[in-house]
DNA sequence: ATAATAGTGTCTTTTAGACACTATCGT
DNA sequence: ACGATAGTGTCTAAAAGACACTATTAT
């Protein structure tokens, strides 16, 4: 086929030809593909540890620029043969050892401020996910992995490990404290918290936390952080009630003082996502 | 400075130098940036016909291939210089003429799957807005774009307009019809749908689509629609009950038989989101 | 026995829902 | 006057919340 120019030969393929002749064409011409973002993923794991009666985040310390030395969600740059659900667990696995089903995930927000990345045009695609704390001790320390423990006092955010401690505002998203997060990954984790906050009393997936198996008081406690209040203020008989539906009891828990509590977990409907 | 390979020099401005450093030398190298996708945005923008009590979703017929002649969502290629929500509102208003607010915008999903595009690899952040019916003219015809009824049996979803009927399954996100849309935008819509009809009892920015003033009948009636019944199904009294905390009333409506009915409009703080 | 933990039962308040009634308009 | 439309009031059932009580264990 023979055109005058190569706008007629693009109108043809584009408005005249078929659509198995225009993608035979398409795939022949170079593309001005330059023009295009970076597009990467970055996860909020989630755990939480029974004997301290913490939440904790999974933060990587970036071993390179830009912010080298930053503490930042773990996550990397898509590729062309995964979505990005896909992409965000194989990147986390990388980054921490840790393996999450594509079951548990949940798209939170994609964010792309022009300005957010300071190499120039990245966009992101962020992802929650909650794991049981038996998976606790992947957090790989040679790899710059580590927990933090995530803390709720009014309507701050208090993230620490050891010496660092990142304070984060619930509503102006900004960080108050000496120490700061990668990019935007303050945002990224606000958004994660007030989502899981928001919906828990009707989308409970956030036990997941718990592990396979919890008691009601564990429950309580988990809920307690996330609204910044001592568990004891939230009335164990009206909490089991009001998440009765969601759970099925699975036996008792022997050891311990007082009275054995009952076993529950998620049903299936609610333990994924 | 010299390197005795480019290994080396990638090391030292990634681990060595300081971030200004790294900066300056990483924006004159070559990047792999054909390794990126292309991203682009579409949006769910959804209106409501008083008179004919009919919900609407704009939609333009694709001039060009891929799906050319298919019924798309509004929507294009994102630029560098915008955040997605400014490039979605751009690519709407080209499209179709139609002005939308960057605060009554929603990010609803970004989607991934490989193979999506028959173009290759592109990926799409999707959004959800509403407008009054006093804009409904700007679909501009000779423009393609066209208002689709968007109307709900039992868990189908019946998108019409003249000839072309799109039918998709609510469960599935299956087309069922003969007619159906360009790419996955079948999907997009039905999250969009599903995500209002889940969240407008305590959310309703939803009625945004009856204008700046509507009548409880008329918040009713547009609830039915999403709810799939008819809205004398749903109690008047009750109704108003549940939304007045949202609702502040402006007046009353002169015209019309029967008794005259007041005139509401959103609370502030509900009219965005 | 007692403190600690956890589960159960009961009462009250609040909310949701059904339904009847009143008000205003056009014909 | 009457049918159509719309707003108000009331009664009941269900859900949420407060709080007291019972059960089991370790010390």
């Amino acid at each position: 086929m023979e055109f005058a120019s190569k706008q007629e030969e693009q109108d043809y393929y584009q408005h005249v030809a078929s659509e198995q002749e225009f993608l035979e064409w398409y795939k022949k011409q170079e593309h001005p593909i330059y023009q295009n973002p970076s597009v990467t993923v970055d996860m909020v794991l989630l755990c939480y540890n029974k004997s301290t009666d913490q939440i904790k985040v999974l933060l990587i310390q970036r071993r390179g620029n830009p912010y080298r030395n930053s503490w930042a969600l773990p996550g990397g740059f898509i590729t062309a043969s995964e979505s990005t659900g896909d992409s965000v667990i194989r990147e986390t696995k990388e980054e921490t050892g840790v393996t999450i089903s594509a079951k548990n995930i949940e798209q939170l927000h994609t964010f792309s401020t022009p300005g957010r990345d300071p190499r120039g045009w990245v966009i992101t695609v962020s992802y929650l996910a909650f794991i049981g704390e038996a998976i606790l001790s992947a957090g790989d320390n040679a790899n710059q992995a580590r927990w933090f423990t995530l803390e709720r006092k009014d309507n701050q955010l208090y993230l620490t490990s050891g010496e660092i401690e990142i304070i984060l505002d619930l509503q102006t998203q900004k960080s108050l404290g000496k120490d700061d997060l990668a990019f935007d990954h303050n945002q990224i984790i606000i958004k994660a918290f007030n989502r899981i906050a928001n919906k828990m009393a009707h989308e409970p997936q956030v036990l997941q936390v718990l592990g396979e198996t919890f008691t009601i008081t564990e429950a309580r406690k988990v809920f307690a952080k996330f609204l910044g209040v001592d568990y004891r203020s939230i009335d164990h008989s009206n909490f089991k009630k009001s998440l009765l539906d969601f759970l099925e009891e699975v036996g008792e828990r022997p050891a311990g003082v007082g009275r054995p509590s009952k076993l529950y977990r998620l049903k299936e409907d609610f333990r994924e996502n």
